[in-house]
RNA sequence: GGUGAGGUGCCUGAGUGGCCGAAAGGACCGGUUUGCUAAACCGGCGUACGGGUCAAACUGUACCGAGGGUUCGAAUCCCUCCCUCACCGCCA
């Protein structure tokens, strides 16, 4: 969430950066300040009331110890009074402090000042583009035909046993994703991430922290007995190490990565954006985190940028990096990259990946601070990337790969898969 | 799931109603000193939200798992919840 401080001391801005964001209810904004002030206000009173409180409990104790009863009694029917007007203060604090919470959530972050206007993913601005554009041979199908022709996933199996949205991966489509997994963060380690395996399951605190709660409920899965939420990602629980910690600056930047499956509940999602791989309940992603110093965010969000890049590129894709504008970013995102990759089949670009500078928005929440130089606690800045998502690298490597004689899988994949083509 | 014990600062650990934001030790930071890959000594060392200041200094309040209660006063007493550990049960 935004920073009250900052959002004080630079309203103009602020303002100018939600339009852009396509945030309309620029009211929050006095909104917010109007209830800090307030929260101020009673915190004061509050404050100076509880220390004659304070101040006069020593005083009878003393008085008492001397055996002045008659004095203390007095006292302490003036504290009583004192005591009287302290709980309706302290009442009014709290709901201040709350509403205050509710009201600050719901702006989003600000848009960096690269980002480009717009609403719609129309309006992304492509910053570049990579590898050759696939030539598919004449009898060329879509991956969910390939997928059945090769027996590499049953989607009919997967909602039998779950649902649509939960594919079974079998024979050589399972392997396949094994050894994305294991590329996938052998790649990252060697760029220095740390391997993690986090749960599945987090729990309110989490969810809250990196952005799901409130108001995302519906995307998430939740076991409602335990009161957890599934992962529609590992950039929750992964980020989530470190909240309420407060980290040596010399230790930063934090690099993190992890594989896991991620559950999303997609309500409201059909057509055939969905048929397939495209869109999945439960999909398989390796994730990158890092939290850095928030001097060198943006520069560390081009290095993601570039690594994703160069592991897009390694696997032989077709693929384009666009800029995502104000409009189509997420919530608590600062800028976005998104790495789509082409598919020749379907004749259209998938998105694989998205890496975001998140600058404080999510450290602010979760409470995530190192000490600067002069001993003052600062917030870090949290920055996230899928590296990668499999089910669309998948389907494009199917696509773009199929012959009349088969599939060949991209190089990188050889030792990884234990075979070099699928027939 | 059952029974028992317990949750105190970065760590270990003392503290059963006022003198406790909290002993002591360790770690860490700064300094002094010793001619040796280190020791000794001195000092510092929580967070959050206010006030104050150019910035500090300084200062108020809260926090000893969380929330509530008793009391003039709570780390300390009571209640609820969460978590950890041990043993038993079940089990990949």
């Amino acid at each position: 969430m935004l920073q009250v401080q900052f959002i004080r001391q630079n309203k103009a801005l602020v303002l100018e950066r939600l339009a852009l964001k396509n945030f309309r209810e620029l009211g929050v904004v006095d909104e917010v300040l109007d209830l800090d002030d307030r929260r101020k206000k009673l915190t004061q009173e509050y404050d100076d009331t509880q220390a004659r409180v304070k101040s006069s409990s020593k005083e009878i104790g003393k008085l008492m110890s001397q055996g002045s009863q008659e004095e203390a009694e007095k006292l302490k029917a003036e504290v009583a009074t004192l005591k009287e007007r302290l709980a309706p203060i302290n009442e009014e604090l709290n709901a201040t402090e709350k509403l205050l919470l509710e009201t600050i959530v719901k702006l989003p972050n600000l848009p960096a000042a690269i980002v480009p206007a717009g609403k719609t993913p129309e309006d992304n601005v492509e910053v570049r583009q990579g590898g050759a554009k696939p030539e598919l041979y004449a009898g060329a199908v879509p991956h969910w035909d390939l997928v059945k022709k090769y027996n590499l996933i049953d989607f009919e199996l997967g909602n039998k046993i779950t649902g649509s949205g939960f594919p079974v991966y079998t024979n050589k489509g399972a392997r396949l994703q094994r050894a994305l997994q294991n590329y996938f963060l052998d790649f990252n380690t060697a760029a220095g991430y740390i391997e993690h395996q986090p749960p599945l399951l987090v729990n309110e605190d989490s969810a809250f922290g990196t952005g799901q709660l409130p108001d995302k409920e519906g995307q998430m899965y939740f076991a409602t007995e335990d009161k957890y939420y599934l992962i529609p990602t590992s950039e929750v629980p992964l980020t989530n190490i470190y909240r309420d910690d407060i980290v040596k600056e010399s230790d930063l930047p934090i690099k993190l990565t992890g594989y896991t499956p991620c559950f999303r509940r997609e309500a409201g999602s059909y057509g055939k954006d969905v048929r397939g791989l495209n869109r999945l309940h439960q999909f398989d992603k390796v994730e990158i985190v890092q939290l850095v110093h928030p001097d060198k965010s943006f520069e560390i969000l081009d290095e993601m940028v570039a690594h994703v890049e160069k592991l897009v590129a390694s696997l032989g894709l077709h693929y384009r990096i666009l800029r995502l504008c104000g409009g189509d970013m997420g919530f608590a995102s600062a800028i976005t990259y998104d790495f789509e990759v082409y598919s020749a089949a379907q004749q259209k670009w998938l998105e694989v990946s998205s890496v975001s500078n998140f600058e404080s928005y999510q450290t602010n929440r979760m409470k995530i601070r190192y000490k600067d130089g002069n001993g003052k606690t600062q917030l870090v800045h949290s920055l996230n990337g899928s590296s990668l998502a499999f089910p669309r690298i998948l389907a494009c490597i199917l696509e773009n790969n199929q012959t009349a004689e088969g599939i060949n899988l991209p190089e990188v994949l050889h030792s990884y898969a234990g075979f070099d083509k699928i027939a």
